[in-house]
DNA sequence: TAGGCCATCTGGTCCT
DNA sequence: AGGACCAGATGGCCTA
């Protein structure tokens, strides 16, 4: 996460103090979808300059701004305000909605029963990290039956991150993994109905097994 | 009714 | 300057 790479915290000033909006202008910014229209109602805090801009300019506010330009009247510094503000804000939700459109297209590939509850952003996540991991691990595996057939190699040396046995093959499909470490080692009791159904080797789950979850 | 999930707004920070 | 990204706050909806 680049913007905060000091790990600088955000300061929240207590809502009791801070510098209430204009209530219309609040109002203003409701947008025309059918979105919650409570937080726009929340009064917002000003840094020092904002106030400052607001109650009237100062020399040296003028100065900044550019010489001779004469300032905007409150009215217009307040309309511009809020036009970014609310510029802003439809970027913001726009954004929101390309990841959730993301969010969904990896739900899409993701191998679910088709009358699974849809799973959240979370689940989502997690099995989607579990089942890519599950991939590679059946690609590796594969590889070395190709290269060493016998015997098989139990899966706890290749280097599953739970340093799991046979059975994790059905923790891989957890849509959950425990505590949100992003190790595919959930537990098969919490999920039963994703549990991995053990290949013909009893080790590689095939193309045939996958399609099971489909 | 409490808790989980979600959408949205918001201000701060970084980047172009 | 403006956009992207982020995290916090808030309220709505749903379910156990």
């Amino acid at each position: 996460m680049a913007p905060h790479p000091l790990g600088a915290p955000t300061i929240q000033v207590p809502r009791e103090t801070q510098q209430p909006f204009s209530e219309a202008s609040d109002n203003e910014m409701l947008s025309s979808k059918s979105t919650p229209p409570s937080p726009t109602l929340m009064p917002r805090v000003y840094s020092e300059a904002e106030a400052s801009e607001c109650r009237g300019t100062s020399r040296k506010v003028r100065a900044r701004r550019g010489g001779r330009n004469r300032p905007k009247s409150d009215s217009a510094l307040s309309k511009q305000r809020r036009s970014r503000r609310k510029k802003a804000n439809d970027r913001e939700r726009n954004r929101m909605h390309n990841l959730n459109s993301a969010l969904d297209a990896l739900r899409g590939v993701l191998p679910t029963f088709p009358d699974d509850a849809k799973l959240t952003k979370i689940e989502t996540l997690r099995f989607a990290h579990n089942y890519i991991w599950a991939l590679t691990q059946t690609l590796r595996i594969a590889d070395h039956s190709f290269c060493v057939p016998e015997p098989p190699v139990p899966c706890g040396e290749l280097g599953s991150p739970g340093g799991g046995s046979n059975g994790d093959w059905g923790s891989l499909y957890s849509p959950v993994s425990q505590a949100g470490s992003m190790s595919p080692t959930a537990s098969l009791e919490e999920f039963p109905s994703l549990q991995m159904p053990s290949s013909p080797s009893g080790l590689l789950p095939s193309a045939l097994v996958f399609s099971d979850f489909l």
